[in-house]
RNA sequence: GGGCCUCUAGCUCAGUUGGUUAGAGCAACGGACUUUUAAUCCGUGGGUCGUCGGUUCGAUCCCGACGGGGCCUACCA
């Protein structure tokens, strides 16, 4: 297998890479294997708009000059056939007539142009006997020479052969464009609504140093320039606070998050996150919040809320979404009742019955393992799961009336963990004892503890005002929009 | 990180219980064909069977290491 093409290679080509370039020679030689401008005078698109339903072996009396992929050939002796395919998957024929074009030309199309290359034709519109739009070309033109042959199209791509080449898979596959368009059209209401709530976008730092608002471990870099060493962010979550402190009462951000952590079906190194803030807000305003971001979405784009997935299954995405307590949930499907005053001995104890095997110094960690036991895999409409323990939810506000728990929910959809939203903690003095906590968590050996960001702890020292505050994963909201796999709704995945 | 599985032509995949020359469809090459729709028909070429090592008279097949990929599992969203 040649990944290079140069000459000194290229005995050792495949033998279609070869021939090819062979073809891009003599194309070269006659005029340009690249041209860097064609008279386009349509696109497919609208040529196929402007004519919806002609009648069997019409000729319209229009001329056009259109250019598209070549997908399929079929050369007979003295009239030859090309689907040509626009970047949107729009298709339409081209024929080449003998007594149009003249020998030379069909000749040199039959000998020169090959499945994949780009093409430039110029003819009439027509139909042909079978009724078929087609171009009746008076001339064509290699718009771009192809060196690789393009991959089978009647065989579905393997999975793999799909994530490396992504470009040639939006060629080949329909679904693979649909989905790039749908991401597109999501980020479009998500900005659309938070538009129309008055929230401003804003972009904070990818490039940390310090980094937090989450727990994950983080990819770490080096400036030369400060000589320092630098975390790739884990969250904007403690920017866009510094934000809401400077008055920007309302605020979101869409953007990356990188985490050193495990990758599969539904995580990714890499991956989009939503994170947004509201002043004099709290955790019940901002799950109001959510609810309306995500059907928007599924209407905006789909328009209904009840979303087809992939395997045909349908998503019920609509009406009010439930509010279920974490203890209260777990309390009734374990069997017996759990508090944040239930001794940790007692959740060990739990936890080992059913074969939940940790050892963690926090009680918190313990209720929401066994939540996720217990409970998780039975949601499968979308429902918020609020009240958390505090000892695992460092930056959440305790909670106004419960003791021992935090103004924070999950939203799960179909088992999934979709968002998470908080009554932000404000008060600079907790903050400080919550990081700190953190902190001696690190010091025990636990690499996901937050460091100090006194920065930060000085911002809310200034005084942030009330504040609600949601995050949620985009590829895991496209994932809930469409049942795909986390590598299918990022075009480009990380792999090695 | 741990366990299991997988890698054969440009693509999708057969196959060899270890034996002379590893197959198919599409793609490519040569030929025929002025209405095809995955065009058809006749003919031809194309492979380091992931890489390296071992066992063997002989390895694509068995064994080992390494590399790529997948699934399960652990951590994170």
């Amino acid at each position: 297998m040649s990944d290079q093409l140069e000459h000194e290679d290229e005995q050792d080509l495949p033998e279609q890479i070869a021939i090819r370039l062979e073809k891009r020679e003599r194309l070269n030689k006659l005029n340009d294997a690249y041209p860097v401008a064609l008279p386009i005078t349509h696109s497919i698109g609208e040529v196929r708009a402007a004519h919806p339903d002609l009648d069997v072996d019409v000729a319209t009396g229009e001329f056009v000059g259109i250019a598209g992929r070549v997908m399929f050939q079929r050369n007979t002796g003295k009239l030859c056939f090309a689907t040509l395919q626009a970047g949107d998957g729009q298709r339409i024929q081209a024929m080449l007539s003998l007594d149009k074009v003249g020998e030379e030309q069909l000749e040199l199309f039959k000998e020169l142009v090959d499945l994949g290359d780009h093409l430039f034709v110029e003819g009439e519109v027509i139909t042909s006997k079978r009724g078929e739009l087609s171009i009746l070309v008076n001339s064509w033109k290699m718009a771009a020479k192809t060196i690789r042959p393009m991959p089978n199209l009647h065989n579905e791509l393997g999975e793999e052969f799909r994530v490396r080449h992504r470009y040639l898979d939006l060629i080949v596959r329909d679904r693979a464009r649909e989905v790039v368009k749908i991401r597109a059209q999501v980020m479009a209401s998500l900005r659309k609504t938070f538009t129309e709530d008055r929230f401003l976008e804003i972009e904070t730092p990818m490039l940390q140093t310090i980094h937090g608002g989450a727990s994950a471990r983080p990819f770490k870099t080096h400036s030369n320039a400060f000589d320092t060493e630098l975390f790739l962010r884990i969250a904007p979550e403690l920017f866009l606070k510094r934000a809401v402190v400077g008055g920007i009462d309302r605020v979101y951000e869409i953007n990356r998050n990188f985490r050193n952590e495990g990758a599969d079906r539904t995580h990714s190194p890499e991956f989009a996150m939503l994170e947004a803030y509201e002043a004099y807000g709290d955790y019940n305003s901002i799950a109001d919040l959510t609810q309306k971001l995500i059907q928007n979405a599924a209407m905006d784009v789909f328009g209904t809320h009840q979303v087809v997935l992939e395997d045909g299954t349908i998503n019920d995405l609509g009406g009010v979404w439930p509010r279920i307590s974490m203890f209260e949930s777990l309390s009734e499907a374990c069997g017996q009742k759990i508090t944040p005053e239930t001794p940790i001995e007692d959740l060990k104890k739990l936890a080992k019955s059913v074969d939940i095997d940790i050892e963690h110094p926090l009680h918190g960690k313990y209720v929401e393992e066994l939540w996720e036991h217990f409970v998780k895999d039975t949601l499968v409409q979308p429902t918020f799961v609020i009240d958390f323990p505090v000892d695992t939810s460092p930056l959440t506000r305790n909670h106004r009336s419960k003791p021992g728990v935090v103004e924070k929910w999950d939203l799960y959809i179909r088992g999934y963990e979709q968002a998470t939203g908080y009554s932000e903690l404000v008060d600079p003095v907790v903050q400080r004892e919550r990081f700190v906590e953190q902190v001696t968590l690190a010091a025990a050996g636990d690499p996901e503890a937050m460091k100090l960001d006194e920065d930060f702890l000085k911002a809310l020292e200034f005084g942030m005002p009330p504040s609600g505050g949601m995050g949620m994963g985009i590829d895991r909201l496209l994932m809930s929009l469409t049942g795909l796999g986390i590598r299918e709704t990022i075009m480009f995945p990380l792999v090695k």
